[in-house]
DNA sequence: CATGAATGAGCCTTCATTCAT
DNA sequence: AATGAATGAAGGCTCATTCAT
């Protein structure tokens, strides 16, 4: 029988990126987290080298769920490319916690050369995906070009956007917008 | 005689704006600013009660400039409301140092509410100021909401977005994004 | 009339000596200087960028007092070589805990290279006062430097032997070969 | 069947003997020992009860080397006092990785009582085995007790001095103070 | 014998804040 | 208005030790 794992790798991680989602990076204290998971900060450096070793795993996490299994998800169950959009959008609604470790790692990117680097190769990767759907129904490179930033910065910039909209609901307000993309 | 004001209380305004602007809000440290400035640090809290008045004070600033000011050039020298929705894009993208500000504002909103009620403030006056310019030229309710909602998203979120555009720069890209719009 | 300065630099600068005579550098920790000095560690930071600037303060200060001013007061008062000599030995005798520095310091240069730079300088520097003194009575160059060598080697190793003498003291062991020495 | 030891206790007596000859004791850590040989730390335990039970062992080790096995080769293969004396010496240049043992026990004593003791010990009986020899052919009690302490001073001091001799090698230097002293 | 995991004390360092001058 | 000095609370990291398997 194995030795129980009280505390594994995992479990950092978890909390490391609920941190992350609530605070940013200078959120992710070795201190709270063991707080949180009710262990001593001792034990942390059984299983990360340091604290940047963490912070390591988390942008490998962030970006191995968030964009290859979001876009392992957009595909399966087929579908053509104005499916596969929708469920792409629908997915980005849902996304919940890793969203907002989405959002803290952008504004981490703006102050970290290499956290910069890894969004970029990230993002690229997302934009060729749409590009990809975008390009299926039209004919102009310009044209698909737009739409894709328009809709990438659309999904995300909104989150960075505090306004009401009077009588609607900001996802009425997005699913105005993505009509009209989709058209 | 009474002694020359060697840091009035704006250079530290100032000196907090770029710390804001590089770092976040975790950046403005009073010891960085003070060292940055020149000074102790004791003389800070001459003019602060104390870090959050500062931070405080950061707000108000970036409140006045960015929105009261912001949407006073794009009004000065008249023109429809074609003209001044290109002026209030053109002044965005020369925002320079106020729109880093800007960004680290948006980000921090996401971990504390009164920053958070302070930005719906602001950004439900810019919205204002869209849906009016964008109601000149378009009838539609849904159709005014979407333009605005969307050139605010891209504005703030093409910044959050860190992909490449094959053989076009971002400004290109940018372009082609406000040309539908303004159609 | 200027501030009071509770713990000035140099309070802590022979607290650490202290520390390292009777711990080694190891035991230049700034907690247990603090308490010593009965301030808190926190005001360390003040005086010295880090705990390295300390040590190097240390190596500063014992180069200067061991060398410099054992120098200076061998030569002071003048006589012969042989009077200068004797001088030198007495002086050693009497260093008290800037001798456990100076023997604290040759065990830390064992382990690190910054170190035994400096202490090879140091040492060059005391060998070639003592050359010079031997080289007055002492014709054969041979001579001069197993003389100054030995001189050195016993005065430094002695402390290192913990042997007993018999019905002597170490002192009356000392004196006995000094005696031959100056012959 | 039992299953074959795989780190026995020697193995960790024989790191700790490395890691005290390159770092003194505070260098002799559980943890760095365990990685240099491969093993977790939790094994130590088994064969000691704690790292004082190891530092222990460190210096019965030492102890027994360095002294009895040291004066028993120096006997072997007879010869007048002169020879021992010769082979005494030339053993000494070659003890290697035990010398530095030796020289950071010396100075580990100068802060520990009980490794005080122990040198203590260790001294005299090496003292009496070299007032043995140079009683063999000096008749002057002062004179035997001088030269001894003049030659164990200058064997241990002598790594403790850092000092160049222009021309001549280290080795040079020590061979005209030992060929002074046999004389 | 040995591993995996964890604890807890201790250390270095940073920083907001305070206070006397 | 500002400095020099200090405090105290964190926070990151190391390491001897313990314990279940």
């Amino acid at each position: 029988m194995a030795a129980p794992i009280r505390t594994p790798r995992k479990r950092w991680v978890d909390e490391g990126l609920r941190a992350l989602a609530a605070g940013g990076p200078g959120a992710v204290r070795i201190e709270s987290l063991a707080r949180a998971l009710g262990v001593s900060k001792g034990g942390f450096y059984w299983h990360f080298e340091s604290r940047g070793a963490l912070l390591d795993d988390l942008l490998d996490t962030w970006e191995r769920v968030m964009v290859d299994d979001v876009i392992a998800r957009a595909e399966a169950g087929g579908g053509d490319a104005r499916t596969r959009l929708r469920r792409l959008f629908a997915q980005a609604a849902r996304a919940g916690d890793l969203l907002k470790v989405d959002l803290a790692i952008r504004d981490w990117a703006r102050r970290d050369q290499a956290v910069a680097e890894r969004l970029k190769r990230v993002d690229n990767r997302r934009m060729d995906y749409m590009r990809s759907l975008f390009g299926d129904f039209c004919r102009d490179d310009d044209e698909v070009e737009a739409r894709s930033m328009l809709a990438f910065s659309v999904f995300i910039g909104n989150h960075f956007v505090a306004a009401d909209h009077g009588g609607r609901s900001r996802k009425e307000v997005l699913r105005l917008i993505t009509e009209r993309l989709e058209a």
